[in-house]
DNA sequence: TGACGATAAATGCATATGCATCTACATAGA
DNA sequence: TCTATGTAGATGCATATGCATTTATCGTCA
């Protein structure tokens, strides 16, 4: 009804910074990330939602849940988790199908050095350039655009 | 000097939501071509660039200062597109070890097709969540992310 | 002119991703 | 209990990506 085929000019603008920037940023972070020798930018955030979830682990599914990766993806990333010893796999008491993930003493130091790392390029690439408003801001702005629209 | 190693909570959130909310609207996009039959994003990167260039055409390394992409990207994304029929790659007179890409007629139809989905996709996206004024500001914070820093 | 470092683009090889499917177990219904 | 349908997770296969290197040409300087 209301629905636009034709995105006005200020729409295609803001399309094209933020596919840009991000791809930039995440690169850019990517590298710092690389070049002190650890993994990927995938690993901590697998590694981070297992730290927040504690001794009690994460099922896959829940991890999928909470990030943005497909079934297939999180299967092969926690089989390499595991073989770097940074998680481990616990059969489920209730649920035969299942395993719970567990991050290892391993995973939670790898993690904290890549916050190290990590952490620095987000202070470095967004909290140097905007004020703590206009982070605000932009966070606001955004959370609009979530797909799907959520309420927090 | 002024180098912070951790960011703040408002820099964390702001670099979540952009790498989230990014990803999500691409991958929305991304999935509106396929499902009309239609290539990847990154085809239209580059039959865009080409279209703007005219007939003029573009070399690969004009396409990579552009885009995002990295070399070899670009040299394989480049012989899939000629081998559709959608660009075509022409000797350069005086530089031997070069070529120009040049959009071809299908090329532009191509082009016009992915944009009608892409372009709603924008428009339902990003264009009907946030007013005309919001998506200028979205711009202009995200302006100042960029890498390098730029002036525009 | 000839040698050498720089640049344009392609490519071999290893790894990662996407898709579809498969296996295993769970749950519900006859 | 047997069968059908659903859900959790893994995997075979095709394609795509990243990295390093290669090939070809350019430009410069002795």
């Amino acid at each position: 009804m209301t629905e636009k085929a034709t995105p006005s000019s200020e729409a295609i603008k803001a399309w094209a910074r933020l596919m840009r920037v991000s791809r930039q940023l995440m690169e850019s972070a990517e590298e710092a990330l690389k070049a002190a020798g650890l993994p990927p930018l995938a690993w901590y955030d697998v590694l981070h939602e297992l730290a927040e979830a504690g001794e009690g682990g994460l099922r896959p599914f829940q991890l999928i849940e909470r990030t943005l990766f497909a079934q297939y993806n999180i299967s092969r990333l926690l089989a390499r988790l595991e073989a770097d010893r940074l998680v481990e796999k616990l059969p489920v008491a209730d649920d035969g199908r299942g395993q719970t993930i567990r991050i290892t003493a391993n995973g939670r130091e790898t993690r904290r050095q890549m916050w190290a790392v990590y952490g620095r390029s987000i202070a470095e690439l967004v909290g140097a350039k905007l004020s703590g408003e206009e982070l605000t801001m932009v966070s606001a702005l955004l959370g609009r655009l979530r797909q799907p629209p959520a309420s927090d």
